[in-house]
DNA sequence: TTTTTATATGAATAGTTGTTCATATATTCA
DNA sequence: TGAATATATGAACAACTATTCATATAAAAA
C-alpha cells in the first residue's frame, strides 16, 4: 500500500487542512450505505411508487412490474434503512416513505441529471 | 413474471394516478446510476476531499489511505459521472468538483442519517 | 377446518463491482 | 537521451447483490 506510491506531491497544508474537517470514517460508511440503497432501479422505483401514497405490496409489484417476491426483498432493504414504514391491515401490508428527506434527495439528483 | 402474481388488492385509482406521475424509465435509471456512484466508501472520501479544494491524485491516495491505481480508478467513475473535473499541470493532475449538488446532496443525506 | 390470498424469506445463481498487480503513457529532470 | 515521477488502464479475482424459485407464515374466506 505504501510502497507502491511514490508520488511526491504532497501539498501538506492542504493534506492537514482536509484531514481535520473530513467526517469521520464511521460517518462516511453509512453515507455510503444510505446512497447503495438509493442506487438501484427497483427501489428507485419503490420509492417514486410511495412520493404518492402509502401503497401496499402487489399494488407496488404491478405498477413497476416486478414480481412479488422481488419487491418484498427490496422493500426489506429500504426498512433496514430506515427509509420506509409499514402498516398491517389483515393481510395486506401497506408501505410508505418514512420522512421527507428522501424526497428532497431524489429531486436534488434529479436536478443534477437534467443540468447534464 | 405475471402468472405468479396472485394478489388481487389493486387500488386501481391509486396505480393509475401514480402511473401518470412516475418519472419515465431513463430517468429513474440515470438517478439510480447517480447515487450508485455516490455508494461507495472510496469514491465517498475521495468526494469529501474535495470539498476543501482542489486536490493532485496522489494527494487524495496519501489522504484516504488508499493506493494511486485505486484513487484514479475511481476518479475515473466520478468523471464518467460528471461529479468531477480535472486540469492538468505538468505531470500533474488536479481534480475538482463540477459542481455545488455533490455537496447539496451529500449533506442531504448526512442529515439523514443524523436524524436516525 | 380447509383453501385461498398477501407477504416474507432462505438458498442458489448470475451479474456486477472494487481492488490489486502489472504495465502503459506522458511529462520533467539530469 | 535516459531515468524518474504522476497518472491511467487492462486483466484477474474476490466480494457483494438482485432476482428467481420454492416454500413458510399469517390472515381471511369458504
Amino acid at each position: 500500500m505504501e510502497e507502491e506510491l511514490k508520488c511526491t506531491v504532497k501539498h501538506q497544508d492542504i493534506i492537514e487542512r482536509v484531514k481535520t474537517k473530513m467526517p469521520k470514517e464511521e460517518i462516511l460508511f453509512d453515507i455510503a450505505e444510505l446512497f447503495k440503497v438509493f442506487g438501484d432501479t427497483t427501489r428507485m422505483k419503490i420509492i417514486c411508487c410511495l412520493f404518492e401514497s402509502e401503497m401496499c405490496v402487489c399494488d407496488i409489484a404491478e405498477l413497476i412490474n416486478a414480481t412479488q417476491s422481488a419487491v418484498s426483498h427490496q422493500l426489506r432493504v429500504l426498512k433496514q434503512a430506515k427509509l420506509v414504514k409499514y402498516r398491517k391491515e389483515g393481510k395486506v401490508v401497506y408501505y410508505s416513505l418514512s420522512d421527507r428527506h428522501v424526497e428532497i434527495i431524489f429531486n436534488m439528483a434529479l436536478e443534477h441529471i437534467q443540468e447534464m
